[in-house]
DNA sequence: GCTTGGTGTTCTGTACTGCGGGACAATCTT
DNA sequence: AAGATTGTCCCGCAGTACAGAACACCAAGC
């Protein structure tokens, strides 16, 4: 009768183990480069001889292809574009198109689009700065969140139990010397976050670069997002900095919205 | 013996259903915006249930996720961040970056890189003009390839017969009132643009924008791919067409030699 | 040179697993 | 209100996808 497990919303009832484990190969390579088969084998506790089953499969879909040198397999094109397919009909994305756009026009620097993905956050989509300096959008590119702006706001964000969870060991990634090391610095400083209503990134991913940052509010269902604002150190006085972060506020919150 | 099957040389000797029909479903995903089951079970000549269980498992990995009202399914996040990162991997455009950015500072306007899927062209990266008044980058974009630069210098290069495989059906969709309509006209046109070594795009695929395209040669394996020059119509003098074609076949050619 | 540990690849039998069919409920159409 | 489709669940059978072993291949290492 009562069934216990209804807290995990979509546990397969009915389990088909093989696309299980295919699935579960493809999710490796996101985070690898290249898989070997026994790699494979070894990681999902399955037989080298159906990891290479597997393999073959993933490859003759043109999921995956072999690394020249034929040593591994590799992502391969179908992967590419049924995420560029899917990227392109985001809802996030394409609702925050244009705010994202008004927000680029009206403080002249470059907006991004991340979301939260692990740890890290993925850049989804960029609009540059109007200007001729201007700091590169770079869509696609994965970044530990604690080192960025938008990140640091989507952290802030978290119920404290997801959050250490994803901190597990001590001493945090770090891309400059001024990137958050500790999990306590990290806490205190996502409680001023919280504060603010903003976070900032003052050369803690790229030196000579800074960032103003917000999480997007009550994005249902899927993934935690926020909009990153990144401008050269050189051209944003600390007196711009409210006045910046409220407009990715107000930016936000008109991208929330647009969620009927 | 002798086994004739040796034309097609990834038939996997051992299929793995279910899995096949798994990734079939992906890639379904990525034509159409969502898919229910009984769509799913009539394609690919399976059991509704079947359909009803590859689905689950699909969303419980969440490659796939249900569209609010409960109604269909559409490609879900795990898509995304798996294809962002084999896209930031993509031999292709981590090579062509540099040689990108350095045509784009050069003549001032946006570069795109694009590469075939089917009878349409992905945008796979974009390097926007540093200009105040520019084309955007748009990234992820599918076009018809016959109504973009690159599109035509690409299909220039493939064999005939596998161009009549992508051409089927006689009238050719169109984007605007330029855009080319006929096979016939498209078939003088790639000859033209065998000629000239590099494709044009006065109009064709959105009204003010004028492109250059050529095609990277010697693309081993990968499906081929092209560069793409977008200006406004306002800013290209005929003149200068030529001269813009020869710093984009110089540039195709640094990208082509730096596959070792 | 010949081992030794590691690969990827192929084959075959069997236990298990994932398939189809059917029944039910919930929607949308007419 | 009836009819047509849809998604969901369940069950029993047979087909399949698994493991295991054997083989070929490539590195190092002694």
């Amino acid at each position: 009768m009562g069934d216990v497990a209804l807290h995990t919303p979509d546990a397969p009832g009915y389990p088909v183990r093989s696309v299980g484990k295919a699935l579960e190969i493809l999710l490796m390579l996101r985070d690898r480069e290249t898989i070997g088969i026994a790699e494979a084998s070894r990681e999902l506790g399955i037989a080298r001889s159906t990891a290479h089953r597997l393999l073959s499969m993933l490859e003759h879909y043109r999921f995956a292809q072999r690394d020249t040198k034929s040593r591994g397999y590799r992502s391969g094109p179908a992967l590419v574009s049924l995420g560029l397919a899917a990227v392109v009909r985001m809802d996030i994305r394409r609702l925050a198109r244009p705010h994202m756009e008004r927000l680029a026009h009206e403080i002249e620097e470059t907006v991004t689009l991340m979301c939260l993905e692990g740890a890290d956050v993925r850049f989804l989509d960029s609009v540059e700065s109007p200007r001729p300096v201007r700091v590169a959008g770079r869509t696609g590119l994965l970044r530990p969140a604690h080192c960025t702006s938008a990140g640091k706001a989507i952290l802030a964000d978290l119920p404290s139990e997801q959050l250490e969870k994803l901190y597990p060991d001590e001493p945090l990634r770090t891309l400059t010397e001024r990137s958050i090391g500790s999990r306590r610095r990290l806490l205190t400083v996502l409680e001023e976050v919280r504060r603010a209503g903003y976070a900032t990134n003052l050369g803690e991913s790229d030196a000579g670069l800074v960032g103003i940052g917000v999480a997007i509010p009550n994005l249902a269902g899927s993934p935690s997002a926020g909009i990153g604002i990144a401008a050269p150190e050189s051209r944003l006085a600390p007196e711009q900095i409210r006045e910046i972060a409220d407009a990715a506020l107000r930016t936000a919150n008109a991208i929330a919205n647009t969620f009927e």
